[in-house]
DNA sequence: TACGATCCGAAGTGTCGACTCCGATTATGC
DNA sequence: GCATAATCGGAGTCGACACTTCGGATCGTA
């Protein structure tokens, strides 16, 4: 990716200006979406049009290199969860921080499920590469017993995409995001009285606890 | 507003592409989201582009008046349901019906949870009303013992809309929906061995069960 | 420092979609 | 039926935005 087509390495001055590009056009479109202009991604960036484009042959793809980038960094956090902590932890603890993470991130969410259509080739298999960890992550806390198992990655992932959408756009709460998300991961959880792991477990029982984090 | 400003009443034509247009806008609008082109509601309508513009001086106003619309006709589902069956199936039969029925949707999903920021006023009114109904709807079923008593509107309503823009976006496999549903209603349900209830629950026991209807 | 290859940005071009103008058409009261 | 006022629709205007062009600046090398 620092190479030109041709295999000459690329100026330095090109190289910072992609790297700038990208980071302001992450801040960008996860702000105001997709429909955000190219134009603006130049202006923050320092840059003049020319360059973006430059860079980027199209919109599209300037937005798919975005999305690449970020779903292999969560990738990546997934995989490391999977072996620090408990696998109970490790799953709910990554499902929280995706949702946080999606708050301020609306082109991310929204990409997270289009990118079930085949259009982007790229962006596709990255997030395939995410969904893979996510059912690593669900399918550990499942043997730990801390999440139900006859739940399985699709209607997971379903719920993960939905929720994080959600709180892409911004008009809630935190407090409420929170509640509704424990909703949610008390429906993933095995039976109450059947609980006995020692691992962090959304809370309900207190109507306004706020759930661990 | 099937009366000009000053009072005359408007002519068949008028009314009939009025409520023609709104109809086209609907649809249109539910299939491609709000970046559907006017043009096209024109064309499908059968009409001009400027007789929709007459009709709805902006776009903006066109969408609104189809949002108004169906949120009160959802609204009036929701209060209809509040008398007839029991209560407990009453809000989870509503929950689903509000999910298939944002499937094709997506304007309406999308606008759920945008109402909330207070830009079009008349819209959000409505919404509202949606709004409250479910409120009135959770409450009986709270009541009921249908649903845990610890769990507050805000919340709930946060999942409604985010399972309903979830659904909007058709990648998914009804089966997968309807579990991921199940989830989340497992998750607002009372602590399963507390459960003495007739009225139908959404049944995960069963991997792949069907949710009942 | 000098020079060529590479990269840059300001000023374009083309398209698309929201919105308007105006002559033609049609409903409605008499 | 006829006058007339309301309504209609096609052909515009206007602005926004994705994308291009080209003269000039900058980097890397000797």
């Amino acid at each position: 990716m620092s190479q030109t087509g041709d295999g000459r390495a690329r100026r330095v001055d090109a190289r910072a200006n992609r790297r700038r590009i990208l980071d302001v056009a992450e801040e960008v479109f996860g702000k105001g979406g997709e429909s955000a202009s190219t134009e603006e991604v130049a202006r923050l960036a320092g840059v003049g049009i020319a360059t973006v484009f430059r860079h980027f042959p199209t919109k599209a793809a300037l937005l798919q290199a975005v999305l690449v980038r970020r779903f292999d960094r969560l990738r990546e956090q997934a995989e490391a969860l999977l072996g620090t902590t408990d696998p109970g932890s490790a799953f709910f603890e990554f499902f929280r921080h995706l949702v946080a993470d999606a708050a301020t991130k609306i082109a991310i969410a929204e990409a997270l499920l289009d990118a079930g259509g085949d259009s982007d080739g790229e962006a596709t298999q990255a997030s395939n590469g995410l969904r893979r960890a996510v059912g690593a992550l669900l399918q550990h806390a499942q043997q730990a017993g801390a999440v139900r198992d006859d739940v399985e990655l699709p209607e997971v992932y379903a719920l993960l995409v939905a929720t994080s959408r959600a709180a892409a756009h911004t008009n809630l709460d935190d407090e409420v995001k929170a509640r509704a998300l424990a909703i949610v991961f008390d429906g993933l959880a095995p039976h109450r009285n059947a609980r006995v792991q020692a691992h962090q477990q959304p809370e309900l029982s207190q109507p306004h606890g706020q759930p661990p984090t």
